[in-house]
Order: structure tokens, then sequence, then C-alpha cells
RNA sequence: CCGGGGGUAGCUCAGCGGUUAGAGCCGGGGACUCAUAAUCCCUUGGUCGUGGGUUCGAAUCCCACCCCCCGGACCA
């Protein structure tokens, strides 16, 4: 049945040690951990390898935040991500960090092989330099007033206050946060690598299989155009490792973090810088990277490239999930549904969402839904009511009635179990191809058969008139448990493992499932899921909701733009530009913080008009804008580019006054034109969007006072 | 607007060229009492997003359109 031992090498993407682990990322070490469980039960040989990224400016700053050296920090997350994943039953063979002296040496050495092969280039680029400090500032390290609305002390990738983001270029006023000095732009060198010389083995190594079909055209997509050569180092002030043979000059953490993948396999298995490298290139293991969707780009373009520019071997297969969504959206703080695994596993069991994950999980980087309602139907009416129930009706009985002793199985079975057994190839096939979903369907219709197979027997009659033919029946109903338990065992370990306990046997294996048990007597039974009570997840939705005040906890709070970003966080980045790891925020948060205290002077700055609607026009091509002139009075007219077009027609604007920004510097806007102005309008938007009116009686062009 | 995925019973989904379209849950009726009020039987419920086309035959292939989700552009 398991034919030829397979060595595998299995990764989840490396969390960023910058934040909690939350649901959204359990999607991935739960696919992952179901998969090498899998393939364990199977008799193969598994590595199950992972760690935490723990280099970049985030990090940096969250650590002088709380006071601690980055160092510190990263040890803290650390240990807080290791107990977050047992928590869950993810059962890593070793959970390491980028930021240790193999990863260092690796991360040396691959660099010097991939600049030898001439993959690398240098060029010069302008950024902010801190001229009394004698230092590079990334955008974090700067801070000035927000350019759109104004807030003063912003850092300089983004506001706070109107959470929009900007380049450090745009901030008035900029200063540097070393020392308060006014930074200059300065050009600086910085070392790419260069994508386009892997054009070809790239795209041969999707058709290899290296992705499948699906992903595959995505992909194929990137090379329509030349592939822009992709930032690796980062200026001084940086957490990570320097580059050899440069002054000031460290490895961006995308760059590390994937060789993180083998420092922790060299790590796990005792190997300096050279023998991890041999090792890793055997070509007899195979090598899996589990991931989400939204680091394609790195592992499908980069991380091959700089392997095979580093004459190392290319992984077997990129395994893409979708993100997870919670009762249809993304998760929100404000809903309490941004869960953190911590916060999830004081208030249910684990086991739920490792088996509600896998009811949910195909092969596909589809989206996934966690619906409270369907969450807990599944628990309760397949886990509970069907699996757990078959055994839960046995056993007890079989103990009470029969004195605990498991018999033969009954003649009248043998069809029932034929099926059940028959079933194995199929779900191995299933688990393989990461169809975890075709898994549970198919184990649920067989614990459906085998509970009518019970009820059709009623042994609980029979004892009373043929004992014997009672324990038969009830033998073959927990033989028929004991099958769907070897069958469950990757999604739910615990529950295998009560099971073995109440049935005395040793820990199932796949190929157990081939030979009935022996008789002997079992022990009593003990429940092996508790019934989900809805209360229990309205609990954990509070206390989720409650988190979100407690500002204090920076890690918390951090937006999880982890290299295994589980969640349906924006991207980050895109392949072409000099990513820089900045989160990006949502778009309009659903409780933006009151905005720093301003003086009347400020205020007087914003010179706010009535204006009358003379036109709106909803562009074509534009997902959110609309073209509205204004008359203004006295002013003239003005022309508006609006992103109101997802809340307003046209016929529901032109006529009527609103109130607007006048003297904004006109901005233009791509190809739609120029606006010259901003409509007030308050809402999350884009869908939620309410313009504002004067009372009646204002004219148009008085200003707002 | 561009790219990707999807629209099948109230809900979650399977089926992806071949008999009268399926499952689980939910709803309704009944049976049973071994079991975590679980289980078993019966049952209501669908113009398979819309309109064309290809075919002896289409939920399944092709074209157009509508709607939803995910990226992106753009916006905020």
């Amino acid at each position: 049945m398991a034919g030829v031992k397979r060595n595998i090498l299995v990764t989840s993407a490396l969390p960023y040690a910058n934040g909690s682990i939350h649901i959204g990322h359990l999607v991935e070490y739960i696919q992952t951990d179901i998969w090498v469980r899998f393939q364990r039960l199977m008799g193969h040989d598994v590595l199950y390898v992972c760690g935490d990224d723990s280099h970049g400016t985030p990090i940096m700053v969250n650590a002088q935040k709380r006071g601690i050296d980055p160092e510190t920090f990263i040890t803290q997350m650390n240990q807080q991500h290791k107990e977050d994943f047992a928590k869950f039953g993810v059962a890593f063979d070793n959970f390491y960090t980028t930021h240790s002296p193999l990863n260092r040496e690796l991360s040396e050495q691959i660099y010097l092989r991939v600049k030898d092969a001439g993959y690398t280039v240098r060029k010069e680029i302008e950024q902010f330099y801190d001229p009394v400090a004698s230092t590079f500032l990334a955008d974090r390290f700067i801070k000035g007033t927000c350019p759109f609305c104004k807030t003063p002390d912003q850092y300089g990738d983004g506001c706070e206050s109107c959470n929009r983001t900007y380049n450090p270029t745009d901030l008035i006023d900029p200063k540097s946060v070393f020392s308060g000095a006014t930074p200059v732009l300065k050009k600086s060198e910085h070392i790419y690598l260069r994508l386009e010389p892997a054009r070809d083995f790239l795209v041969k190594l999707y058709e290899a299989g290296f992705v499948d079909p699906s992903v595959a055209n995505k992909l194929k997509e990137w090379f329509a155009e030349p592939l822009r050569d992709w930032d690796i180092s980062r200026d001084a002030r940086f957490f990570g490792f320097e580059i050899p043979g440069e002054t000031g000059k460290y490895f961006y953490n995308w760059f590390d973090a994937p060789i993180g993948y083998l420092a922790s396999l060299g790590n796990k298995l005792g190997l300096d810088a050279a023998k991890t490298q041999k090792y890793w290139n055997d070509p007899e293991m195979e090598i899996f990277h589990f991931i989400g969707k939204d680091i394609q780009y790195f592992h499908a373009l980069f991380w091959p490239t700089m392997l095979n520019a580093a004459g190392l071997r290319v992984p077997t297969k990129l395994a893409i999930h979708g993100f997870l969504t919670v009762n249809g959206e993304k998760m929100s703080k404000s809903r309490g549904t941004f869960i953190n695994a911590s916060v999830y596993a004081k208030h249910l069991d684990p086991q739920y969402l490792r088996y509600y994950f896998a009811t949910k999980l195909g092969p596909t980087p589809e989206d996934l839904d966690l619906s409270f309602e369907d969450f807990a139907g599944r628990i309760n009416g397949e886990l509970v009511n069907k699996l757990a129930n078959l055994v839960s009706r046995c056993a007890p009985m079989l103990s009470r009635m029969l004195e605990g002793k498991l018999g033969v199985s009954a003649a009248d079975a043998v069809p029932l179990l034929r099926e059940i057994r028959g079933a194995a190839d199929e779900l191995a096939a299933a688990y393989d191809g990461r169809n975890y979903a075709l898994v549970t369907r198919t184990i649920c219709t067989l614990a459906d058969k085998a509970n009518k197979y019970f009820e059709d027997q009623a042994p609980w009659k029979l004892v009373k008139a043929d004992p014997e033919a009672a324990r038969g029946v009830l033998t073959a109903a927990l033989e028929a448990g004991r099958i769907l338990t070897i069958y469950l065992k990757p999604i739910l370990p615990d529950f295998a493992a009560k099971v073995e306990k109440c049935l005395v046997i040793q820990p199932l294996e796949w190929d157990d499932l081939q030979e009935a048990m022996e008789p002997h007597a079992i022990h009593p039974f003990e429940h092996l899921v508790q019934r989900l009570d809805m209360k229990l997840v309205e609990n954990m939705v509070e206390e989720s909701k409650e988190s979100l005040s407690q500002k204090s906890d920076a890690a918390n709070q951090a937006p999880a733009t982890a290299t295994a970003a589980g969640a349906p966080q924006p991207t980050v980045t895109t392949p072409a530009s000099t990513a820089s790891a900045k989160p990006a925020a949502p778009a309009h948060p659903d409780e933006e913080p009151l905005a720093p205290i301003i003086n009347f002077d400020q205020f007087l700055a914003v010179d706010l008009r009535i204006a009358r609607v003379l036109t709106a026009e909803s562009l074509e091509k534009s997902d959110k804008l609309m073209k509205i002139t204004l008359d203004v009075g006295h002013l003239g007219q003005r022309t508006i580019l609006a992103g109101i077009k997802k809340a307003y027609t046209p016929e529901k604007l032109v006529g009527r006054l609103v109130m607007f920004c006048a003297n904004l510097a006109p901005r233009t806007m791509g190809k739609f034109g120029t606006s010259e102005g901003m409509i007030c309008a308050a809402g999350p938007g884009p869908v939620e969007v309410f313009v504002l009116s004067p009372d009646a009686g204002a004219k148009p062009g008085q200003r707002v006072h």
C-alpha cells in the first residue's frame, strides 16, 4: 500500500516575528501539518521545518517602542509562536529563526555564488539620509507631517491618522528619528538580483509541475514583460545580516527568509552550512513549500532564481492556499473576527479548527470562509454526531453489558467493512493531492453507513437474546470506527489518540487498516470531542473585540504582513518594486482614531466651501471614480474626481449642494485627469460613503467656518 | 478598466459531454433508545446566473452579458 518509501522535506512559510499568530495564519500551518501527518502515517520519511522571519525594519521599530533590543524581541516572539503552534498540534520537527549563525553563513555563501554567477547588479537610487547620524533612513525612521491630512509626527510610509500611504519624499518637514536632523536625499547603491537571465529556466520550471496548472497560468502573466530586477539590499540601520564584501549594506529580509528553510533543516540535523546545502541537493528528496498566494512572487520567481544561480536544487512543488475570511468578510478587529491563535485556544478546542479547515481545503488557492454558523454545524453535525458517535455508542455498551471484550466481527458486517477499507486508496490520493474536503466528505459518508449498520442490527436488543451476536456487531462497528480513525488521524491526532487508548491498540498506521483487531478487552470510554456551544464562540469574539483596545500590546496590533500571511492582508510588494516591507493599512479602518489636536491657524488653513454640483459622470474605466464639476459661486467652476462611484449615481448628485476643500493642491490622477479639490464625505467607504450637505440657504462659494 | 476564481436546493458544497441533477446540514413526518437530545427511515425543496451557439444529447464545450470574491490599475 505505501509503495516506495518517500523522503520528503516540507516547509510552511516563515511567520514574521513582528506579530502574533492568528487564525488566518493557521490555515497554512494546519494544512501543512495534516499533509505531513498523512505522509508519516503512510510510512514515509518526512521532515517538517519552519521558523520565524526575524529581520527587518518593523521588528527594529517594534523592539525600540518596547525599549528592548531586537534580539530580545524576536526571542520572545519565537517562544510565543512555538507555544501557539503547539496548541494546534502543528508538529514541526524544528522551528528555528532566520536570525541565526547558520542562516547567516548560508545567506552569505548563497549570495556570493549568486553574485559570482553574474546574477547581481548594482544600481544607484536616491534615498533619505541623516547627515548627522550618518545613516540612510528606511521609511520608518523618518517622521514628518502627513501630506494629506497634515497630521504631524507621522512615519515615512504612511499616516496613522488618516491611514494613507505615501513615500517619505512626500512628507512635509521630514525629520530623522535618530538625530532630528532634516534628512537629505542622497544617492545610494543598492544590489539587485537579476531575473531576466532566469527567464527560460523559470518558464520551464512552471511547465514541469513546480506549481499546479491553474497557478502556472497566472504566473506566466508576469513574463509578458521583461522581468525587473529585485532589490535585495538595505542600507544601514537595518536589523539583519550585513552583506559580505559591502559596508553598511544588509540583506533585505526577503532574501534571507527563504534561506531560513535550509537553516532550519541544517539546524535540525546538526549540519554546518556546507553539509546543509549538500543535504538539500539530494535529488532523491522531495521538497514541498506550503505558502499563501500572497507570497507567490517570492517563492515562484525570486527563490528558484536564487537557488538556481547558487547551484542549488529547486523545490519539487509549491502548495499554494488562499486567504481566510470570517463570516464572508475580511477579518475585522472591531467585529471581533480578527482572532489570535492564543485567544481561540483559550475558548475553543483546536481540533474543531483542524477539522473545519479540512472540510474547506482543496488543492487550489481558493479563499476559504470560516462561517461560525457553518462551523458549529460541521463540528456538531459531523465530528460529534457522526464520527465520535460511532465509537461513543459502541464502547460503553460493550463495557457495560459484555465485559468490555471485543470478539470477532459479525459476518453480516463484511460488506460494510469491505467498503470502508476499499476507500483507502481514494482517500490516500485525496490527502496526497491536498483535497481534504474530499477526504472529510468521504469519511462522513462511510460513518453514516457504519451508523446505519449499527442501527439495523440493534445490538441493544440483540444483547438480551444473543449476547455473542451482539458482541459481533459491536466488534464490527468498533472495527469500522477504528478504520475511520486511521483515515481521520492526520486531521485529528488527539481524537485518534483517545480512540487508540479506548480500544487498547498501538498507535495506528495507515497499513493497520487491513487487518482486523484481535479479540481483547477495551478500556472505559471517554468523550472524544465535546459538543460545541455557540456561547463559546461568542465569548471568543467578545475577547477579540476587547483586545482591540489594548493598544499597548504592539505585537498583537502589528499588521500581519508576515512571510506567512494566511490572512486576507494586502499584498505588500510587487515583484518589480523595490519592495519595502511596509504594512499596507486597510483603506479605512472601522473606527478611525482621533487625529492629534490642531491649533486655530491650522484649522484656518483648510478652506472649505459650499458648491453646487453641475454635472456628475461615472468614469467607465474606473472602479470608484466619479468626475464632478462644481459651481463655486464667485470662485468659478471646479472639476473634481471623487471616489464615490460605488455609493452614488450621477442623478443623486446633480443639483445638490456639497461641501468641499477648495485650497487642496490639484492632483493628477492617472489617465482620468486632474482633481481640483476634495468633496467632504463620511463613512468607511468604498460603498459606505456619505456626502455632506449644508442646510437650506447656503450659497455656492460661501466658505465654511 | 485589466488579470484570476466563482455563480448548482434555505445553507455548505459535489458533479464538469450521456439515463428522470446529487450529498450533508436545515425544515416537515415517523421509528428507536446503545450514544455527547445523538441515531435510523420517509419527506418538502433546484427553469444548474441570463441569453445565444455547437451537438443525437450540455449544469458540463463555445460566445456575449449580469452578479459575487481575490489581486492589480485607480481611489480613499
